[in-house]
RNA sequence: GUGGGUAUAGCUUAGUUGGUUAAAGCGCCAGUUUGUGGCACUGGAGACCGUCGGUUCGAAUCCGACUAUCCACCCCA
């Protein structure tokens, strides 16, 4: 296929038989932080390189091998954000968000970029919505987190498809500690571990953790685990965030080995994982990071927050069959023979949309049983035909394309109130249905 | 970056010892008389069989390279 005619390698569209399921989600996600008192922040798609690399940490893969960076004509190296937390952070700092009183509760809905090889729910452009916190220390602020998350998918119907599976890698004190336990322990297996925790042994010994080699993986299996190591301070912290959750119900389970790809991340770090999307399980993850803002040259803020994808969070619900409901859907079709009934039909179509119901008639110019064809495959719910005899007498039938009724209905100015009265009944029972359809 | 799989109409596929105008279902468009969809029937549009090269009288079919794509490792959303 030609070039020009090929979407570029790791990006997807949405179509519009599907950009409906897109809009739900957002829709929900921008409701649910609202309800917790995130309020939206947009920042651009690119920042300077210098942000990710100082943000998100020199040591992780993201920086090292998967950005999209390039320069401008004038030289500047900028990079198309890899994720959401950055950005959000460096707009923090530069607009002194803080000062307007704290916490500060932001949330995004982004395209983010990685230069990596694309795999089943994985790709080159994807999208985060993620809610961060900024300028608290309390675990509250933890497990609010945590909960707006798992508020989503409840909404969703898929709270109990998902793990939370949780754990506090504690402060820079504590980790220090358990770094120099882990590479005591790791190293006594040097000839046997794979090349690339090898090199993890000095960078990032925590990594080898989650090593999938079997070798790795058996030798991890008796290695330090990191909540034997945090300190006093971080195990309460911990401790008071489990709390929280069961307070408000939240399951959970604990997993010593989640290690953060990001080198932002201190203390709690938590992933919704589920097993039905093979590889890529991790819908949702995130964590404190009570370092970020300092290490952007700002004063000490402790913060946190997550990010979820939303293609994979939409793979999992293609998953699972759930019915997204769809807005897009057609009240009424207006079938027309022939100018002076097209007149008639732009004349109360007017009307009817004026209500944002969405409405149509033919503008291809087909015959009225390829019409009718048509306003049944876009799923209308009523049609109208429109003839001389209709607009003579000032009155038409009104046709339920579920049940095949009609009903007459008038075409002066009291077409508009007999219409939405004869849909209200239609659309309440199609709510209804939804409603019953996600309880299996 | 490393492995493995696959490339035939918009989609799903058939075409399996190389042999005349490449086939079907779905979808799309039109029609099945006088003004009404779903079913059925009829017709139509739509494929340089991923690309280039090779073997051959002859290649969708065999060989090679390239490209694209999928899956897995890695990592992450």
């Amino acid at each position: 296929m030609a070039l020009i005619t090929k979407r570029v390698y790791g990006a997807e569209d949405v179509l519009p038989k599907d950009s409906y399921k897109w809009q739900f989600l957002e829709q929900l996600m921008r409701s649910e932080a609202s309800a917790y008192g995130f309020k939206e922040i947009r920042t651009p798609v690119f920042e300077h390189t210098e942000l990710f690399q100082r943000g998100v940490g020199d040591t992780t893969d993201i920086v090292q091998k998967e950005m999209y960076t390039f320069n401008t004509k004038g030289g500047t190296s900028l990079t198309l954000k890899p994720e959401g937390t950055a950005g959000a952070a460096r707009a923090l700092l530069e607009h002194a968000l803080y000062n307007d009183g704290l916490p500060v509760k932001v949330y995004y809905i982004t395209p983010c970029y990685r230069y990596e090889k694309k795999q089943a729910n994985r790709y080159r452009e994807f999208h985060q919505f993620g809610m961060e916190t900024y300028g608290s220390e309390s675990p509250a602020a933890d497990a609010e987190m945590i909960c707006a998350a798992q508020s989503i998918f409840d909404r969703l119907y898929i709270g109990d498809k998902l793990r939370l599976e949780l754990n506090s890698i504690g402060c820079p004190e504590c980790r220090a500690k358990y770094y120099e336990a882990l590479k005591e322990y790791f190293s006594q297996y040097k000839d046997q571990l794979c090349e690339t925790c090898l090199s993890r042994l000095e960078r990032n010994p925590m990594r080898i953790l989650d090593c999938k080699s079997p070798v790795c993986s058996e030798i991890a299996k008796g290695a330090p685990v990191v909540l034997d190591y945090i300190c006093d301070d971080c195990k309460e912290h911990f401790e008071e965030v489990k709390s929280l959750l069961d307070s408000a119900g939240v399951k959970y389970s604990i997993n010593p080995k989640i290690v953060r790809g990001l080198d932002y991340y201190t203390r709690t770090v938590f992933e919704f994982v589920t097993d039905e999307l093979g590889a890529q399980g991790t819908v949702c993850g995130g964590g404190r990071y009570d370092g970020l803002i300092e290490e952007l040259g700002g004063q000490h803020l402790p913060s946190l927050g997550f990010a979820l994808g939303i293609e994979r969070l939409l793979a999992l619900l293609e998953a699972m069959g759930a019915e997204i409901p769809n807005n897009d859907e057609c009240e009424l079709y207006i079938a027309t023979m022939g100018k002076r009934s097209q007149s008639k039909a732009f004349e109360l179509l007017a009307q009817v949309r004026s209500t944002s119901m969405h409405a149509e008639t033919d503008i291809v110019g087909r015959s009225l049983r390829a019409q009718m064809k048509y306003a049944d495959k876009i799923g209308a719910k009523f049609s109208l035909v429109l003839g001389d005899n209709e607009i003579d007498s000032n009155k038409a039938e009104l046709k339920n394309m579920e049940s095949g009724e009609k009903t007459e209905i008038s075409l002066d100015g009291r077409f508009l109130n007999e219409f939405i009265s004869a849909s209200a009944h239609n659309s309440a029972k199609a709510v209804f249905l939804n409603k019953e359809d996600k309880k299996d």
